[in-house]
RNA sequence: CGCGGGAUAGAGCAGUUGGCAGCUCGCCAGGCCCAUAACCUGGAGGUCGCCGGUUCGAGUCCGGCUCCCGCAACCA
């Protein structure tokens, strides 16, 4: 990953619905990834937004009543960015397809596509699925349907389309998933994709006639066609950088770092998105490296999809969950830690509010908070409120008889903590925080027993200094460890041992790791509890 | 031969490069009392779906088999 810069992406929704709980984890998992850069101070653009050219929007407004088009996009767009805000997502920018700057990156990247000769324009009939919006070949088809959508009617469709070449760029993928297997994201889908593309990755159709496509750009020089979805939307990743209207910031930020995806579009964003590019750089050198390759994004990573209460998420269920619900009902924090921390991350998982709850009362209550909670009761009781005064650097020593390893131990989480970042398996992080020997949450409380503080304070008042300063001075790491992922849970241990969690923050994350930030003296503020007992 | 996921302790799940089977919850017995009835220790509980193979060694790799789940629409 280029360490200068991290520029992360989500999927755009289709806003013919409001978000639920799968397109808040895709966004989660995307905060807290830019979370975590912008921590290390690492410039950071995160993107999402919406995809407003999609046919199904269209059916969408007509169900809602909505005849004005334009004000039916408006409105669902601000539904998502206000879901977003409420969520605390920290995007950057929020691309809608329908805005002039999309327009004109698209229009400049047909261009470039069509100089590269990989359009054509050629009459066809095939069969259309409205339900995967794109054209299914013979051998795509299961007893005359789509597989996918079997009883949904296939629609023939004979007219003139522009097609991208797709086919041209077979290789050139091929060697791509061969040079760069880190492209595709987790290792499990990358033989899936090369098996599509050696087999069914084709020519396909990017266009149709305007007057059967009421909504989409126009065709550059051809207003009698639109461009349909899917070349249109990918190209979102350029155009919200600048690509089309600032070659300043598009040089600044392209290529992508990391592309997140559920795992039903991946075929879309490993094998068509990087055609179109490897055409487009040949006539565009705005999309060239230095070498003259094409400028593709690093990382494609496609999460899995989870049930909810071992149930497919489905709106005639009604077991679709809203976010903002769950926002109401527990500390969104906690629902971030548990979408993150439940599923092994690329994989597909289980959501479900009793294991939410059981997450929330066992790691979050018992674990951590209550660690925080005795840590800081205990030196405030026993020195006067403040963090003890003691000598910092023995208090980084490994503890004899116990298990604690001390500031040795902490820095071998963090060196941990780095890799699983930059594998976004933020799942593995915490459980290292948590579950690990040597410095981890239980080792901390096992040091508390194995210490007792409590009592030792009576006969050896130093030794109970050394002991809960590198306590709270654990505590003070823990809470950068989990940052990106419980921002506001962060805040609340940083303040509580005194410090000013953007002073803090500022000095960046080498400063942070360093043992013995917290200075001996400083004023705790025992505060609120951390993780309250939810009432059921 | 459609595609994909899965089968590991009572429940829910981890197990990246093959090296004594782990985590959370629950259960039993103890300890502690700083703390959110929280924390710590010990224990019971597994033929890692089945059969074969490679290997000094396989939950992990290879082959075969059985069973389960998702794949109309809404839908990451």
């Amino acid at each position: 990953m280029d360490k200068r810069k991290f520029y992360i992406t989500t999927p755009i929704y289709y806003v013919n619905d409001k978000p639920h709980v799968g397109s808040a984890y895709t966004t989660i998992a995307a905060d807290a990834l830019a979370r975590a850069h912008r921590l290390r101070q690492i410039p950071t653009y995160f993107l999402t937004g919406t995809d407003e050219n999609s046919q199904k929007n269209l059916e969408a407004a007509a169900k809602a009543g909505v005849d004005d088009l334009q004000a039916y996009l408006d409105s669902m767009a601000e539904v998502w960015k206000r879901t977003w805000r409420e969520l605390g997502i920290s995007f950057d920018d929020f691309i809608r397809t329908t805005e002039e700057r999309h327009h004109r990156g698209v229009e400049r990247f047909w261009r470039a596509v069509e100089k590269s000769g990989d359009i054509n324009k050629a009459t066809y009939e095939r069969e259309y699925c409205v339900g995967c919006e794109e054209f299914k070949t013979p051998t795509d088809l299961l007893d005359g349907k789509c597989p996918l959508h079997p009883n949904r009617p296939l629609e023939k469709v004979s007219e003139e389309n522009y097609f991208f070449r797709a086919s041209n760029y077979k290789q050139q993928l091929l060697d791509l998933y061969r040079d760069k297997p880190e492209f595709v994201q987790p290792q499990s889908r990358q033989n899936e994709i090369r098996s599509y593309v050696e087999s069914a990755f084709d020519d396909l159709s990017i266009s149709r006639e305007s007057k059967k496509l009421s909504c989409g750009i126009p065709v550059p020089g051809d207003d009698s066609q639109r461009i349909y979805v899917w070349f249109d939307a990918l190209i979102n990743y350029m155009t919200a950088v600048g690509y089309g209207t600032d070659d300043e910031m598009f040089r600044k930020w392209w290529p992508a770092s990391l592309h997140l995806v559920g795992k039903d579009i991946i075929k879309f964003h490993c094998a068509l998105w990087p055609a179109m590019i490897m055409s487009a750089a040949k006539s565009d050198g705005l999309l060239q490296a230095e070498d003259g390759s094409a400028l593709l994004p690093e990382r494609v990573y496609a999460h899995g999809f989870f049930t909810i209460d071992g149930q497919k998420i489905s709106k005639s269920l009604g077991n679709a969950v809203d976010p903002l619900d769950l926002a109401k009902k527990y500390p969104f924090d906690a629902v971030r830690y548990f979408l993150l921390r439940e599923i092994p991350f690329g994989e597909d998982g289980d959501f479900s509010t009793k294991r939410l709850e059981e997450r929330y009362a066992s790691d979050l209550g018992n674990r951590l908070g209550n660690l925080v909670n005795r840590v800081i009761a205990m030196s405030a009781k026993y020195f006067d409120g403040k963090v003890p005064q003691t000598d910092v650097e023995a208090a980084g020593e490994g503890m004899d008889d116990t298990v604690w390893d001390g500031a040795e131990g902490l820095a071998g989480l963090w060196s941990e903590a780095e890799k699983h970042i930059e594998a976004a398996r933020l799942d593995l992080l915490l459980d290292q925080v948590w579950n690990s020997d040597g410095a981890s949450l239980t080792a901390a409380n096992k040091l508390v027993e194995q210490t007792q503080p409590f009592k030792l304070f009576k006969e050896d008042p130093e030794k109970t200094a050394i002991v809960l300063y590198a306590l709270l001075e654990a505590c003070r790491q823990y809470a950068w460890m989990v940052e990106p992922i419980m921002p506001n849970v962060a805040n609340g241990i940083i303040r509580q041992l005194g410090q000013d969690p953007d002073v803090e923050k500022a000095k960046g994350i080498e400063e942070l790791k360093k043992w013995g930030g917290l200075v001996p003296g400083t004023e705790l503020h025992p505060g609120e509890v951390l993780f309250p007992r939810l009432i059921s």
